[in-house]
DNA sequence: ACAATAGGCAAGCGACAGCTTGCCTATCAA
DNA sequence: TTGATAGGCAAGCTGTCGCTTGCCTATTGT
């Protein structure tokens, strides 16, 4: 399972989400081709093939075989566990104010 | 301003998320400690202090100066952007199911 | 004043990420 | 059957990232 986070961390791998958003089901060559006329991406075909394994191994596409052809489709339920990760409620937010945290020394 | 996404990516980073969403409004000094005590983090102060460099460029946490202390805070706002980038009603999401879209040729 | 504390600046280094290149297999259409 | 298409595998290169190291300034307490 790969790093949900590095997954993100890649321009490119967003637009090729973004790609996936707008148009859903891709294979690999109809994202290179619209990743080149659409996003002004000049990568090789290898170079997508490795991000698309790279979001698929972070769970954010999933991949279905169809003959010679790979549809790529997105899944965005990933995503909703970053914010919820560091979301709390305010109240529940301890801020240390005043003074500083004394008790640990080197 | 500096990337979100790339801020998010290193996993000693979201661990200071992690430690200031637990106690907010640390000095740099509080959070090696409690990096070292609570989440098993070696790191020098020098490369925690980079960290917190990438993550204030990116909007996580703000800064407050109190004489010799600078009081960390973190700002969960820019999170909230994230998953919205790529959530869309899934009636609006066109998928291509039948045949790849052949009229990108090279 | 002076030592201790909190933090900053910058150069250097090793590891890895992203990309290219070359060649390969599988499927389909003529 | 054979050429074209869709995709896969792996080695090599290069720039960047995270970290260390060394030294610096600023503030505070005694």
């Amino acid at each position: 399972m790969g790093d949900l986070y590095q997954a993100l961390a890649d321009p490119t791998r967003r637009q090729i989400l973004d790609e996936l958003t707008e148009r859903d089901g891709q294979t690999l060559f109809e994202i290179c081709g619209r990743l080149a006329t659409r996003h002004q991406i000049t990568s090789s075909r290898q170079a997508i093939s490795q991000h698309l394994d790279v979001l698929e191994a972070a769970g954010l596409i999933v991949t279905r075989r169809q003959g010679r052809y790979k549809f790529h489709h997105i899944d965005i339920r990933p995503l909703q566990t970053i914010a919820e990760r560091w979301l709390r409620p305010e109240s529940d937010r301890r801020c240390h104010e005043d003074q500083p945290d004394q008790r640990i020394r080197r």
